[in-house]
DNA sequence: TGAAATGTTGGGGCG
DNA sequence: ACGCCCCAACATTTC
């Protein structure tokens, strides 16, 4: 019989459609599920607080599915000696003679993955990598040209069309195991939970782990799949899959997802697959662009730097409701609606005019979906010097998207409860109020809630200015 | 997966 | 019945 296979987990946090896993169950050797803690390895995008959180939870939901299976996970904290270290470590006490894994596609876990299997390789264990986590690996795609794709619609078109999806892979639930079991860390010993009570509320929103994801598959089409292209817009609402925490951390793979669009012909929906399927391919092709613009002009462009601006915006404090609610939901849940994701970004680069950067950082700690992939195409495209960006002179109005999105304030009401009494009018935009309305409503500008930190109109006009000036220096 | 400025059209009030 | 004006409702262009 053959010695032990490690299965060392990653992002693929989930016993269904794992090809992984079900390798590992072909070759018939006792398998040693592993996980190994290592941030320092993820360089300048080591998880944040948000997604710290969630993986702790998925952790938790993941041993038990293993326990379930008649096997463990074997936890090791990687953060002194990382994770060849432990995976040596572990060999050496299993008597391993493989290691397993799913791809990730950051480019400095490839690089640190590509360095693990050609060592372990050359000390004579099998390694092999599957992919779990894309419908379409990021060099499985090329222009007519022979590059990579730069603009969604063509990309998407070319991908979908030649697509061939397998079926999702079912594995039995009963694994073989080893003898004796290597020692493993609990969850808690990693500290993967703030210290300060903020993520507390999270639980209310989300169940991290496959359970969850599921959960969420099936509400999502059962209710809110019906109505998706118009229900996707407006904030107030469940519209939208919230998957995406889940796809991040593999709770559900894309290929599950896409079998189940296709029953429904869910076009709309698959094109969201679509843009992380791209937002991978970018970052694969364009590794630099997680801290660089992709459209070089956009070095050059004039930042603002406003630590209390910033803060603001932060703290859902800029005065503009929308904006506003979507960064207090986004405090309070860990997650925000795309659409006002799209708003809120588009105050920071554009009204603000404060690097995209500061706005990538501040989802990558706040968000538990954040996903280097998916942040920096979003990003990049709301600053407009992205692959595919929104041209530089579309500049959100807030209070238009609040009025077409919201318009009956039931999200805003929801985040902003010291506006609750302002009408469906007046809500939207309550700098424009006369002094008599917001007494009645219980509302001082400046004390309940602040009065705008830039005018929208001036603001609007001077990043048109500053987009000029680089558009300029180019020619 | 914009918004604002500008242009065009057509219905209705009114003298 | 007609011209005139207003302006809402679109459409186009500009940023």
């Amino acid at each position: 019989m053959k010695s032990s296979t490690l299965l060392w987990f990653r992002q693929d946090l989930r016993l269904t459609d794992h090809s992984a896993l079900f390798a590992a169950l072909e070759r018939g050797a006792p398998i040693i599920p592993v996980f190994i803690w290592a941030p320092q390895e993820e360089g300048d995008w080591a998880a944040g607080a948000a997604t710290c959180w969630w993986l702790h939870h998925s952790l938790q939901s993941l041993a038990q599915s293993i326990i379930n299976c008649g096997s463990r996970l074997i936890i090791r904290n990687g953060s002194d000696h990382g994770s060849l270290t432990q995976l040596r470590i572990l060999i050496e006490e299993t008597n391993a003679s493989a290691v397993y894994w799913s791809r990730r596609y950051e480019p400095l876990i490839i690089k640190r993955d590509t360095h693990i299997k050609e060592t372990l390789r050359a000390e004579g264990l099998e390694v092999r990598s599957f992919n779990a986590a894309l419908l379409t690996e990021p060099w499985d795609i090329q222009n007519n040209s022979g590059k990579p794709f730069q603009v969604f619609t063509p990309y998407w078109k070319n991908s979908a069309a030649k697509l061939f999806v397998p079926s999702p892979v079912k594995v039995p639930n009963k694994w073989p195991a080893p003898n004796s079991w290597p020692a493993t860390e609990n969850v808690n010993a990693l500290k993967l939970t703030p210290i300060v009570p903020w993520a507390e509320n999270f639980k209310l929103s989300w169940r991290p782990g496959e359970q969850g994801a599921m959960e969420n598959l099936t509400l999502f089409l059962s209710t809110v799949a019906k109505d998706y292209t118009e229900g996707r817009n407006i904030p107030s609402i469940r519209g939208t899959s919230r998957l995406s925490p889940h796809l991040h951390f593999g709770e559900i793979s894309p290929r599950q997802i896409w079998h189940i669009a296709l029953m429904y012909r869910g076009t709309q929906f698959m094109a969201e697959l679509g843009w992380r399927e791209f937002a991978h391919h970018l970052l694969f092709h364009f590794p630099h662009t997680p801290k660089e613009p992709l459209r070089a002009d956009y070095n050059r462009f004039p930042w603002r730097e406003d630590a209390a601006q910033l803060r603001a915006w932060q703290r859902g404090m800029t005065g503009i409701p929308l904006v506003d609610a979507g960064m207090r939901e986004l405090w309070a849940t860990g997650w925000m609606h795309n659409r006002v994701r799209m708003v809120v970004a588009s105050f920071l680069v554009k009204n603000l005019r404060i690097n995209w950067l500061h706005g990538a950082r501040w989802f990558w700690d706040t968000l538990v979906d954040a996903d280097l992939a998916s942040n920096t195409l979003g990003w990049q495209w709301s600053a407009g010097c992205g692959a595919d960006a929104a041209p530089y002179f579309r500049v959100f109005n807030p209070v238009t998207q609040s009025l077409k999105f919201d318009p009956n304030g039931l999200y805003l009401r929801r985040w902003l409860p010291e506006l609750a009494k302002l009408s469906n009018k007046e809500i939207h935009a309550p700098w424009e109020c006369d002094v008599a309305t917001l007494n009645k409503a219980n509302v001082r500008l400046g004390a309940e809630y602040p009065k705008p930190i830039v005018d929208l109109k001036v603001s609007r006009v001077a990043a048109l200015e500053a987009w000029k000036t680089i558009r300029q220096l180019t020619k």
